[in-house]
DNA sequence: GTCTATATACGGATAGAC
DNA sequence: GTCTATCCGTATATAGAC
């Protein structure tokens, strides 16, 4: 990922072949069934040639994982609270959470991680440190943001985003990732509703407008 | 698990010495990794013995699921209201919920399940209906009680005790799921913090004790 | 039903030519 | 670096005796 030579664009195209036919044959198989033939097969190389690049079956996953994690998730971009108000800025930052780790590849990628991590500790720690922990991270921003605004009174804003996320997951994403069909309830109603959730347990002290009232 | 004649004694313990064998080897391995010889071996038997009681590994796989998702996701009991308050009642539930689906167990049933989901559906499903469906079901029962009561006022009680156990699981599933250390936070104050949420979020109309104001 | 022994295939990894 | 060809272990599954 560092050095890239201009000598060295064949090796690096195949090297890149060899990445994303490892990646589709590992999302497709799991790990252990995983074959280094396939992989070589659908990068249009020999099998010695994947042992060129990488020394194991193990490294070729470990590197992979590296690479690719953050393509997978992403990191959220806040959105502006000031274009439409907190309820449309949460419903839309929920949204952009879902669809992230609702995508094909995530899910994918999230299944061989899980299932992986048992056996290989660092592949948990990197997987980690590459989706789930930035995303947390952003969404805690986001709460402490609104915040010290005032719109939202959250004393641990990373907790709160916990359990945001939380919600936002909650049974659609255990469904998908069982490869069951989606839930009845659209996705927009549970988002929004997550979103009342979060709104009214941590809404600021001045209890809804003395006016109305 | 239905027949069990005085003359299939020895075959039926065997029969449980082979799922039970199983059900530790693939826990430990994951589907593809877990090899016959072991499961044999560990269940004190031949392989060949292995293969009149399961025509296949695949057919091992799928009964070993079916038999044994119900140990690991036990049924989640209501606690008494009256004896404690609502918000200890929901501390309890929550807590047992929290501990049901972080044993080793379960989190390596999970992991499996999980993992094999793609290539074997009806696994994704069987699973499904054996723990996560009637353990959401329950909690589902106990918020529309509560609501009954006027304890509580969720509109969709299942949309509740869906927002709640995402809330429950949340950070720290997913980090025992990767094999991560736990989070800094005690998992009490986790539970606790959700259940205010909850509290605060679906709190019947009557605001909040008009004399302490 | 249960065993021992084996058929058969496939997967990870390497040797050696170019 | 890349290929072809191959070594060697292991895995699923079965044959045949008891």
């Amino acid at each position: 990922m560092a050095k890239r030579g201009a000598a060295a664009a064949i090796t690096g195209s195949k090297r890149e072949a060899i990445l994303s036919a490892a990646l589709s044959v590992f999302l497709e198989s799991g790990y252990a069934a995983a074959s280094m033939d396939v992989v070589a097969t659908r990068a249009g190389v020999s099998k010695a040639t994947v042992y060129a690049h990488f020394t194991s079956k193990d490294s070729l996953f470990g590197a992979l994982i590296a690479a690719r994690c953050d393509s997978c998730f992403g990191y959220l971009e806040q959105p502006d609270v000031d274009a439409g108000g907190l309820r449309a800025s949460l419903i839309k930052i929920g949204r952009d959470f879902f669809d992230m780790v609702t995508a094909p590849d995530a899910l994918g990628m999230f299944r061989v991680v899980v299932a992986e991590a048992p056996r290989f500790p660092e592949v948990g720690e990197a997987f980690y440190q590459a989706g789930p922990a930035p995303g947390l991270q952003a969404m805690s921003r986001f709460f402490a943001e609104l915040t010290r605004r005032g719109l939202l009174d959250t004393p641990d804003p990373r907790l709160a985003a916990e359990f945001f996320v939380g919600m936002l997951r909650s049974e659609t994403y255990l469904l998908r990732l069982l490869g069951l069909p989606g839930p009845t309830r659209p996705v927009e109603e549970t988002i929004e509703r997550a979103v009342d959730v979060i709104m009214r347990a941590y809404a600021p002290e001045a209890p809804r407008q003395p006016t109305t009232l």
